[in-house]
RNA sequence: CGGGGCGUAGCGCAGCCUGGUAGCGCACCUGCCUUGGGCGCAGGGGGUCGGACGUUCAAAUCGUCUCGCCCCGACCA
């Protein structure tokens, strides 16, 4: 492609509505431009990154014997009042009404669709299992689209499902693209870690998360430093170690209240006792499906995980309770609460087992209890695994890790579903005996724009973007000095058919610009290779071949130019399908 | 949904407080010049100041409403 005749406008400054660096250095490539809220348009550079993301995501679903489909964007209510979705799912669900006054919604997701069609169509166990995909629009009304095509309203997105017989059947195929998405996002030259994770809106047993590493990733996760444990900080679980008591003595001194005048958080009682935040007991209460008020206790240097206090509650809606709410269910302010006396249904967190010389709240203003001894003080309902997961804790599978924490960015997620959908709309199949039996389900995405979002904040520096070879919207950028120079354009002309003839993507920066603007513009679409033709080369025979990633530079003859890139490339590929994730 | 901020040329911004002929940089067009990291000189085009209503002799500027975009937020006791 020569520059002349494509469009990619783009820009010297920073766009005033971007904040992160993947925003603003698409804009700036001139790779995106926004429509509306959460709503981009795909300039051409952009569009060819994601085609070859996925053309990646084919050859590997077909590898794993996948099949691709295509279903429609907008669907009848009816299929989601049959899964019960319309009402769970909210406002994300963009609903409207045809001409005939029917419900329909933007399917931003296909569980419901797919799960029709497999019903209409599958009736014995000798049809099972299969697995089929698209690559999608879709549309979720996010409540804060932000960060550009990170969290967009409309996006694009492989989703795959999957059938099978037998439960057996379907945790193969779990596994099988578990393996696939491994093989995937390692294609794509991206550094990534498979976490264990929260099944969310989704629903289902077992679920994977695929996190792109990157200092500005919305999630965070813990991985093992000696095990391949990993895990979303939402997931993470947390190994029930011995109590953290300081002295073991038989007794503990006797229980002491002291005045706190308006030191309410843990960080102000800590700072004016002079003691350390792992000594506190810390008390908050919670709404439990709306009516009920539990209090939690975890330790003053730990933080409730909500997923987990859900699932102790046996599934119960959780919510931290407004300061009024705290009034009433215990008759003291937020700040000075404590176990302690306290008439209310209390869970603690297995840090708190055993623990003594410790700090609560009295339940009275303006004091809180030291020497508390949890034994000898107060009995909870029950002991749990309630809190977040942090760096340093020990890893709960095996003896001798810690966890280390890191920030990551989504790009895919597998699910085992089961028979969620498949009973609530009556797929079923016929097994072996006749009997008729609810189908298993597995699902499995990809954000395709996402990744090209993941792919720039891990991939950049302050010039520009850093694309690897699998997913460069061109393998190599031809940068003649002075195009309208005709030694160099007898040069470069040659080159670019030459690189054309041996199949490989290249553009052509045929504009009448200064070499200042070229090269500044060829950082910032960081193109994994650069061919500069000069005077000064060409008096030599040579052109200079720069990689974009480490700036490193050769020159090279003229005339072994072409087979030169063409190594280069087959080299930088395989480098990156050799990095370890 | 709540709170805050911003809408002025393609992009980035000033002007608004204190009403009086709409500006700057970049980009763009023409010519000359220049050609290894966003050159130089000269000339030029482009704006219903987001929209509506109001106040006023007069509104980008003041008021009311409205639309759009950005950021923050569901309380860690």
């Amino acid at each position: 492609m020569r520059w002349s005749t494509t469009l990619i406008p783009t820009l010297k400054e920073d766009p005033a509505d971007a904040e992160v660096i993947s925003h603003k250095l698409l804009v700036r490539a001139g790779m995106i431009r926004q429509l509306s809220r959460g709503i981009y348009d795909y300039l051409p550079l952009a569009l060819k990154v994601i085609r070859n993301i996925e053309a990646i995501v084919r050859e590997e679903m077909d590898r794993a014997g996948a099949q691709e489909l295509l279903l429609p964007i907008a669907a009848p209510a009816e299929l989601w009042q049959e899964s019960g979705r319309w009402e769970v799912y909210g406002k994300e669900l963009v609903r409207f009404k045809d001409r005939h006054e029917r419900d329909f919604c933007l399917g931003p997701t296909h569980e419901e669709v797919i799960t029709d069609l497999v019903r209409r169509v599958v009736r014995s166990y000798r049809e099972l299992p299969f697995n089929l995909y698209q690559i999608q629009t879709k549309f979720r009304d996010e409540v804060r689209p932000r960060f550009g095509l990170m969290r967009g309203r409309e996006f694009i997105m492989k989703d795959a499902y999957s059938f099978h017989p037998s439960v057996e059947d379907g945790r193969r195929e779990y596994q099988n693209m578990f393996e696939t998405y491994r093989r995937i996002f390692t294609r794509c030259g991206l550094r990534f870690r498979p976490v264990e994770a929260d099944t969310g809106a989704i629903g289902g047993s077992l679920s994977h998360e695929f996190q792109v590493l990157a200092e500005s990733g919305e999630d965070a996760i813990v991985s093992c430093d000696h095990c391949d444990y990993a895990a979303n900080i939402q997931k993470a679980e947390v190994k029930r170690q011995p109590h953290s008591g300081r002295d073991l003595k038989d007794s503990s001194p006797a229980l002491k209240k002291v005045a706190t005048p308006e030191k309410k958080s843990v960080a102000e009682v800590s700072a004016f006792l002079r003691l350390p935040a792992d000594r506190f007991i810390k008390t908050m209460v919670y709404k439990v499906d709306g009516s009920e008020r539990v209090a939690v206790l975890v330790r003053g240097d730990h933080e409730i995980n909500e997923l987990k206090l859900k699932s102790a509650l046996r599934g119960q809606d959780v919510a931290l309770a407004g300061e009024a709410e705290v009034q009433k269910a215990t008759g003291v302010a937020p700040g000075f609460l404590g176990p302690i006396g306290l008439k209310l249904r209390t869970i603690a967190d297995h840090a708190i087992q055993g623990m003594r010389g410790a700090v609560t709240g009295a339940n009275e203003i303006n004091a809180h209890l030291v020497e508390v001894d949890q034994e000898r003080d107060f009995t909870p309902a029950a002991f749990a695994d309630l809190r977040l997961a942090v760096a340093g804790d020990p890893c709960p599978r095996c003896a001798e890790g810690r966890l280390e924490s890191y920030r990551g960015i989504e790009v895919g997620q597998v699910f085992y579903l089961g028979k969620k959908y498949s009973e609530k709309m009556g797929a079923t199949y016929l097994d072996p005996e006749g009997r008729e039996q609810p189908i298993e389900m597995g699902c499995y995405g990809i954000g395709i724009s996402r990744l090209l979002a993941a792919a720039i904040e891990q991939n950049h520096d302050e010039n520009g973007i850093i694309w690897p070879f699998a997913l460069a919207p061109f393998q190599v950028l031809l940068l003649p000095i002075n195009y309208a120079d005709e030694r160099i354009r007898k040069a470069a002309d040659p080159l670019y058919d030459e690189l054309r003839q041996r199949n490989i993507d290249v553009l052509l920066d045929d504009r009448d610009e200064r070499p200042g603007v070229k090269f500044k513009d060829a950082d910032l679409i960081g193109i994994p290779l650069r061919v500069t033709l000069g005077a000064k080369g060409l008096d030599k025979g040579c052109v200079e071949l720069r990689r974009r990633r480490d700036g490193s530079m050769k020159e090279v003859p003229l005339e072994e130019a072409a087979a030169t890139v063409q190594e280069a490339i087959q080299a930088g590929l395989s480098e990156e399908a050799l990095q370890k994730n």
